[in-house]
DNA sequence: GATAGTCTCAAACAAGCGTTTGATTCAGCC
DNA sequence: GGCTGAATCAAACGCTTGTTTGAGACTATC
């Protein structure tokens, strides 16, 4: 069935990020993804080397489609506005990561792993993401300045590691919040993304005089 | 030296409280606590009686410290200003785990170590946070409440998750701003506080219609 | 100076880790 | 049918983990 249906990497590929996200990369062992991939303990370094680069492999799997989406509809944003409505970009910017959170086996499992990216030190993996995707955060940089011109480049950056502190925290349901029952994953999903970009967008106005 | 001036369980709580911070719970073996404390292994298993105990004890240090902190300066905050101002209600909630994070042998190890027990989803230890902790979330919850009497509930722990993420993930250096090389780590914290007060000040204030 | 209790120590414990091995299976090709 | 290379497998590798042991050192009390 499910083995049939998807070859041993990818079963491999699934079955890491569930558990990555639910035990982190260090408390996450070979023998665990094998299991529940169903798969003999030789195949992960057989096809990913080592487990350094099974994780590794895991996000780019997906850090390259949201880094794309990110973009894209960045430049979507950038070109409507004619230069730039925040709203549009700070929602260029939240949405991708929100939306892939729903549709990857419905586990939100993938932000999880970013937020553990980030916790764990781990410093080959901090500069992997660093180095394939920062420019996707500099371009974010570029269009909130270009237009909100009033803000210095210092401020800029902070306010977008709050943003991004904010986004990693509330989506990977560290915070107090709990998902009513009545509500649906996708509802929560897009009223976090809502009060997010709100919350967001009037912090990155704040005037300096305050 | 450092041996004779303090007790063999504060060297394995300094010493873990450091180790912990850099390397995470998990990603921290008791022999490193214990070569780094100067300290036989079986000490710990002796006064803590597990690893586990090791970690809430770390913690329970820490925070009783700080959410009495919070707690006092939420008070003067209210009363000063006859029910709320939101500066002060945020500053109370922000400046304490920063001055600490400065205090403790200039590290800011305690925080990043807050910020890996929300990351690593060690569910003993969240629920012990909650537990003991929570009432401090709901104190400032109460107190934004009061002087933003238009803030729904369900807008107001948006913002306070959106408040906490934001704070622990860039006072644990995850972000992308680094400290440049001219600025102390006193005058580099007291500008990140400034900037977060001010950048959560104006999403709480953030408007409905929007 | 013997006794009792607290603490420290080197050594060992079983269990789990990531990784490697060498045999085996299985498909596609000459 | 025989061969080749990829894929899978059970088993073992050396190593590290948290924890336990039992002997010894230390301090204070009588």
């Amino acid at each position: 069935m499910s083995k049939a249906q998807f070859s041993t990497k990818e079963r491999i590929l699934d079955a890491a990020e569930t558990l990555f996200a639910q035990y982190g990369f260090g408390g996450t062992s070979l023998r665990q993804v094998t299991s529940q991939a169903d798969v003999n303990i030789a195949a992960v370094n057989y096809h990913f080397g080592s487990k350094e680069n099974l994780v590794n492999e895991v996000f780019r799997r997906r850090m390259d489609e949201m880094s794309a989406q990110r973009l894209s509809r960045l430049q979507e944003a950038v070109k409507a506005e004619g230069g730039g409505d925040l709203d549009a970009i700070l929602s260029a910017f939240v949405e991708p990561p929100l939306a892939m959170a729903q549709d990857h086996h419905g586990g939100g499992a993938f932000i999880r792993v970013i937020a553990r990216a980030y916790a764990e030190k781990n410093d080959g993996l901090r500069r992997f993401l660093s180095e394939q995707y920062g420019h996707v955060l500099r371009e974010f940089a570029k269009a909130i300045s270009a237009c909100m011109p009033g803000l210095s480049k210092e401020e800029l950056y902070w306010r977008l590691d709050f943003l991004a502190g904010a986004l990693t925290y509330a989506m990977a349901d560290f915070g107090i919040i709990k998902r009513p029952h009545g509500v649906s994953e996708t509802e929560y999903r897009q009223r976090a993304a809502q009060e997010l970009i709100r919350f967001a967008a009037a912090g990155f106005k704040a005037g300096k005089i305050n």
